[in-house]
DNA sequence: TGATTTAGTCACATTTTTATCACATAAAAG
DNA sequence: CTTTTATGTGATAAAAATGTGACTAAATCA
């Protein structure tokens, strides 16, 4: 099985040492940060991170930057590493899409306690049912509900609506679709996207007001 | 067949009531318990239970204490419904042997999914006679009966039926099958499996539509 | 050995899906 | 308010996948 890889993004290199170890130890492998800015240059570059630890206080780009710059393309877990007395902050926090918390100083145990947890959790990506808002996506068994009621769809309207879950509440414009539910070297008119999403809509009665048209871009899936 | 028997502890009526009537619609033969002691009790009296679905807060004796003095003399499935917040004690519960954990609240769909992954994973399916839908397959006579008529088929044929029932409403594709039912490194043509499909679906008769076709994919034995 | 069953391949029929176009409609811009 | 641009939608033709029967080779059996 290939190794969770996990990108840990702190400016003190012994707290990065620390929870690399660990984490290593665990069975992950370990990629680090020393700043906002290589946090985000790395995670675009890398496209296998299946977690971001995030550190709040960093030079040239704090933790909720990063933050907010990664929710926009992305829905990977994120968890923040707050030192003593920034707990206000984490309401703010949730809003702008982070996971969970760890206040430091934390054990090994609760460090790797969350992480487990929140890949687990996050792990409905490889589950075999996912649930979003009144859609219910059955990998396993080929099998879609909306309100429950069972929707017949198609092969590529599957993948679309399975891309559109993996990704919702992300604005995804014609391209991100194309490559993604299509072959990666599709040459056709993204405007078959369009149909598609028509198609989709129509199937899914009540729930194809799920997906949004953002104007100017692309869609949209929401929870 | 003899029906799989489960254990349901946990201390709130309803929450029983929704759990025993869906596992009861699913084909399971449901125990419950309303508190650790009466679990464990009920454990030990009654030998043939396949699965324990556990609640944490419990009176008297709470779900881990049950998961230890089980642990002590069997190996039985247990899965543990926990509520949120209590994520934090998932990993203590891994390392006392808990297998699989649910967060209340939880979907129906959810609970039948992981029991049914728990028990394929348990082997409790590796029995010799198996019943899905009308489809009656015994692999020690090598017999296979549809709506109790005897149905003659040729091993390949029986081979891959067998392959369907053990996974059944799985959507499996047509290299899956080739690799299963054939040998491993089969190297012919994947439309074979068409054609043995369509032997299938012709012996069968009336419960040859079980095997349904997922269009772009392959085929799906439904229960 | 010869007859019979089984497995795999192929070609053609059928069905389903998919992409594209043209036009309608809606949103933004000027 | 008109123009421009982007999206929604239905129809349709092309493409792709599956269903099916026939045929050949291989295995099995009497």
């Amino acid at each position: 099985m290939q190794k969770i890889k996990i990108l840990v993004v702190d400016d003190e290199e012994r707290m990065r040492k620390l929870i690399r170890d660990f984490l290593r130890v665990k069975g992950y492998e370990v990629t680090e940060a020393c700043d906002g800015e290589e946090a985000v240059d790395i995670f675009f570059a890398d496209n296998d991170i299946s977690l971001i630890l995030l550190d709040v206080m960093m030079p040239k780009m704090n933790g909720w930057e990063v933050v907010k710059t990664i929710r926009k393309v992305s829905n990977v877990p994120i968890i923040m590493l707050t030192a003593r007395g920034e707990e206000q902050d984490e309401l703010q926090g949730f809003s702008l899409g982070v996971d969970e918390y760890i206040s430091k100083p934390f054990s090994p145990k609760i460090l790797t306690a969350r992480v487990e947890a929140i890949l687990r959790r996050a792990h409905v990506g490889d589950m075999d049912v996912i649930v979003c808002g009144g859609v219910e996506l059955d990998r396993a068994a080929h099998i879609v509900r909306a309100n429950g009621e069972p929707v017949d769809l198609s092969f590529k309207e599957f993948e679309l609506l399975d891309y559109f879950i993996s990704n919702k509440n992300l604005a995804l414009n014609r391209e991100n679709i194309l490559n993604n539910v299509w072959n990666f070297d599709y040459f056709g008119d993204s405007r078959t996207v369009d149909t598609h999403v028509k198609k989709l809509r129509a199937k899914l009665g009540a729930c194809g007001n799920q997906i949004k048209t953002i104007w100017g871009m692309g869609y949209k899936f929401e929870a």
